[in-house]
Formats: structure tokens, sequence, C-alpha cells
DNA sequence: AATCGGGCCTGCACGC
DNA sequence: TGCGTGCAGGCCCGAT
């Protein structure tokens, strides 16, 4: 499931192919995504590309006329391909460019997204209520405490929830409150703030580590599979729900939450805040 | 106003 | 072997 790193991932792949190149073509095979491809989607064609931007999961495509959203959704992915390619099974849209190169955008699930927007996409509705990026400045404990003020849901859901930060999916929230040491179910607003500088900590350093990661893929991006592979990342608490905690053996326990699998260690994320839990440490590091 | 839950969609891991 | 079933999940939006 592409995550934040991930989406930066590909767009670290595609920006140097993109950028400074007119747009030739736009094939929609089947425009059924998220939301049908717009037939405005199409005023791309002739444009030259300025930018390739990323906000939130969002991968934005600039051009004078306006700009080109595209969401990756559950299975979305995107790739460069440098010579004739016949399309594969969901390979939805190309957007071919004057140099010969296509952009080609699979998506099995079509759980994603292709979209226009005419200057400035911040106005945009799918951008304009989005909350800070969690690797800059602005996502810091002061401001999440705020953020977190009068929040009586729980503590996963407000890191998964875009107003308060993006791009932390669900993998990732498992994964920082875990290094955090914070029970999911615990309530936003009752979460302390020396938790809240671990884990604002944590989600910085996890999302950077696999944004590096991914990296190791970035020369190979154009191959045959074409697919970020950050995969191999170690994850502690993630998909190893009845399995013992890497970091005091209890078995980890697995409970849904907003119809998400969250999986926790009942003794190093206790209900209770408690401030003899110490951090786990020696995240594997492949 | 804040929160919850439905729905979108396909591939895959299951069990029989 | 080949079904059917259930699950995975980001994110919008309608219902509560």
């Amino acid at each position: 499931m592409p995550e934040l790193p991930e989406v930066e991932v590909t767009r670290r792949g595609i920006e140097p192919w993109l950028v400074g190149q007119t747009v030739r073509r736009l094939v929609v095979r089947n425009a059924n995504l998220r939301w049908p491809v717009p037939e405005v989607a199409g005023q791309i064609v002739g444009q030259t590309i300025r930018a390739v931007r990323r906000r939130a999961k969002y991968l934005l495509l600039d051009t004078d006329a306006g700009t080109t959203i595209v969401h990756l959704g559950m299975s979305g992915s995107l790739r460069i391909l440098t010579r004739a390619t016949p399309p594969a099974k969901h390979d939805h849209i190309d957007l071919e460019l004057a140099n010969g190169c296509v952009l080609r955008f699979n998506d099995p699930r079509r759980f994603g997204a292709w979209l226009w927007c005419e200057l400035p996409e911040q106005a945009h509705p799918l951008l304009s209520k989005l909350g800070p990026e969690p690797l800059t400045e602005a996502f810091n404990p002061q401001y999440l405490q705020q953020a977190l003020n009068g929040k009586s849901k729980a503590m996963k859901l407000c890191l998964m929830d875009n107003a308060i930060v993006v791009g932390v999916g669900n993998i990732y929230a498992n994964e920082a409150l875990f290094a955090a040491g914070i029970h999911p179910q615990t309530a936003g607003e009752r979460v302390t703030v020396e938790q809240l500088l671990v884990l604002v900590a944590e989600i910085k350093a996890i999302l950077a580590q696999a944004i590096e990661q991914g990296g190791t893929t970035l020369k190979d991006f154009v191959n045959a599979d074409g697919k970020p592979g950050y995969f191999a990342q170690k994850l502690l608490v993630y998909g190893r729900g009845g399995q013992p905690c890497l970091h005091c053996g209890s078995l980890l326990s697995e409970i849904r939450l907003g119809q998400r699998s969250t999986v926790f260690c009942p003794t190093c994320q206790p209900a209770k805040a408690s401030k003899a839990v110490s951090k786990p440490k020696n995240r594997p590091t492949d």
C-alpha cells in the first residue's frame, strides 16, 4: 500500500523524467477510478510540466494551465516507460510526453484518482483542509498538542486524521504509537506532552527511514516491474498480532479501530499513562 | 461540532 | 482443482 514514503519515492522517481517535458497525449483507458477521470483532465495536453510535487499522498503535476492531481489509493502505481509497451491489465492511464516517454498509471483496486484543477490547487476541496506535512517543522509537539485539544476519539484515529497530520496511514500509525508507548485507544486529548514529544520524533524518524529505504529502488525505477520497494522494512507491531512483542515479549494484542487492524503491546503501551515505560530500542534497519 | 460507519474495488489467503 | 468467503485499506461523505 502506498503510504507517504512510497508516494515520495514515486515522486522522486518520476520527477526527472517529467519536468520540462511537453505533454503530447493523455490516454484514459478506464476512467472509473475513485472518481471518474474528468474530461478536463485532457487540458494537460500541450502543456509543459513545470514541477512534480507532493502534498500528503497526492502527487501534483504542475503546468501553466493547471495541475493534475494523482492519488495512488490502495494499489496504484506510476511507471516511466522509455519505449513502447503494450498496456497490461489495470493500466488505466498513459501520459505521453513529446520525448516519447510515457507515464503510466496502474491501479487494480481503482481506489486511486486522476484529477485536474485550475490554479491554485490549494483551493481544491481535496487539498484545502489538509494538516501539516509530518516531515516539516510545522509538525511539532506544540502544534500536535493544540490540534488534539478537545479530541475525545482514539489517538490512533487522530494520527490518521488528515486534518491533524497528513500521510500517516494505518501501518505507520501502529508503529509510531508502539514506538512512543501510547495505547492506541487513548483519547487524543489525554496523551501527555512527554508522549507527544516522543511520538512526533518517532513519526518523523520512521517516515524518513522508509523514504531512505525506498530510495534504493530509485535507480531501477524504469525497470520492468517498476515497483518502489521499501516493503523489506521491518515492522515491529503491524501484522504481528498474537506474536511476542520484540521489546518485552508480551503477546501483541490486535483490535479493530475505525474498521482498521490495530496492533499494540499491552505492556509497552499501557491503557493508563505510565512514567515507567521506556521507548523500544534497536529498531531493526536492514 | 465531532465522531462513527458505509462504501468503493480487486487480489489473495484461506477452508472445504 | 475450484469454488466461495473474508479480509485488506485511504478517504470521502452521510448519518448520528
